[in-house]
DNA sequence: CGGTTCAACAACGA
DNA sequence: CTCGTTGTTGAACC
């Protein structure tokens, strides 16, 4: 039922860079072995060529893109529809592996993807269209901000919560219970929502966003030490509960098309 | 049948620009009239006062835009759906007008647009998001150049030639043409086209912007000096020949739909 | 069906 | 395709 959630989004993304940054500021690069070409911006050689030597000296995030700040550059990591990063500290490699990255230290970070993900990197963050056109952090945003991010608009609001050019880090899974808890239907036109529903879902997104940080990020996924979050079905209100009876109303509960994504409502309580 | 074809393309607006450079340098701005203050991205009085006092330094184009070098600034025209610059060198204004600059020797440059145009002022190019987002005039590509935009791209090619910020100055004129006698359908997809196809179809988009600009541009345009050009349907293989044999294998040429744009074609010849 | 980009399209306005 | 904007949809891609 759950077999499609294993998707990062901003909780997994701001965990991972959050220990990244404990665990690699100050390394440098020693070696990198690059499986998936086809993966990088970069011919191999050339993407080799920009690490080695090269230092880390922050980790952030942005969106679901993770960003690593060197000594020169920037190295620029996407998940895609979902991965793995792991810090190996001794030679013991994980099987399946798209790209290694070996320091001078002698510990490893491994990345894997399921199917497919970025590692790119750039001169400056401002060279990199796709996280150049990212909107804020959704967890950073104030209410004001979220209030004047909305402002103006003529569609409907989930698609526009999950538009990473407006809102970065929102994605199906983090979408869902919030527009259910301020009871507003996916497809409601954002110009219809008052003030108070406004300020109810900018509320909802941040609890849930901290919920699952603070939990670990989702069952379905592994931080950098491999350990999995406890954040899962337990936390969800609406979300994948197919044809359960609403927390609220007792109504059951129904998967609906949404453009293109899927969303479970209830279709009593969400107008 | 030729009713729709008075939109000025990369010929049209190449003469313009030549003709304005061989006429127009020196001068300077003593009075400006605005008849359509929607066509300006300024205030009345500012564009006014942006202009008086400038003189004209060099008149050149990128796409459908002409762009006048003044002293401080420039002054950038597009006549949007067609139109006509006019220089008058005596006080004989032309009826119908949108907008008039007088120079202080006393002649005086007229425009009109038939529906919509515009004449902006800027202080670089790089702060005029129209003409900064124009991808590279058509006639001054090089084949190598002309190849590599169209790397990587997943769209028919027709509407690819069409886009200004890809390529700027084709229109729906000079686009039928070099099509059909490169052999390929409007609607083929870019990442079919062949090495050989690519060729052909640069040499012949270069091959009709330069007939076109040697014979003066159009029979339905007139010029600085208000005379028409001679390149008209004598030149053309299949455009605006509907019903007509093709000129290769006979076969009557159709008119079909191809995005918001028509094509003429022959279904037979062009795959 | 995931993330992201791109293309095609509609509608509107200037 | 005069051009911009906004948003929607579907496809292709890695």
């Amino acid at each position: 039922m759950l077999e499609h959630m294993e998707m990062p989004e901003l909780p997994e993304i701001h965990l991972f860079a959050k220990d990244m940054h404990q665990e690699l500021v100050g390394k440098t690069f020693d070696a990198v072995e690059i499986v998936q070409p086809k993966s990088l911006n970069l011919p191999p050689e050339d993407f080799r060529g920009r690490l080695i030597g090269t230092s880390i000296q922050a980790v952030s995030y942005h969106g679901k893109w993770i960003q690593l700040e060197l000594s020169k550059g920037w190295l620029l990591i996407n998940l895609g529809m979902g991965g793995e990063i792991l810090l190996i500290t001794d030679e013991n490699y994980p099987e399946k592996v798209r790209l290694a990255f070996r320091f001078t230290d002698g510990s490893s970070l491994a990345v894997n993807f399921w199917w497919f993900g970025y590692a790119h990197w750039a001169d400056t963050l401002a060279d990199h269209a796709m996280t150049a056109k990212l909107g804020p952090n959704a967890i950073d945003l104030s209410l004001e901000a979220f209030r004047s991010l909305l402002q103006g608009r003529r569609g409907a609001i989930k698609p526009f919560l999950l538009n990473q050019a407006r809102i970065a880090g929102i994605g199906n899974v983090t979408v869902q219970d919030p527009l259910f808890r301020a009871r507003i239907h996916p497809m409601r036109k954002i110009s219809d929502l008052s003030d108070d529903e406004v300020e109810a879902l900018y509320g909802e997104i941040q609890h849930t966003l901290r919920e699952a940080i603070e939990h670990g990020g989702s069952k379905w996924e592994r931080n950098l030490y491999g350990r999995h979050g406890s954040w899962g079905k337990d936390f969800f209100s609406v979300a994948y509960r197919l044809d359960e009876p609403c927390p609220v109303c007792g109504k059951t509960i129904e998967k609906i098309k949404t453009g293109s994504t899927s969303s479970y409502i209830c279709a009593h309580c969400q107008l």
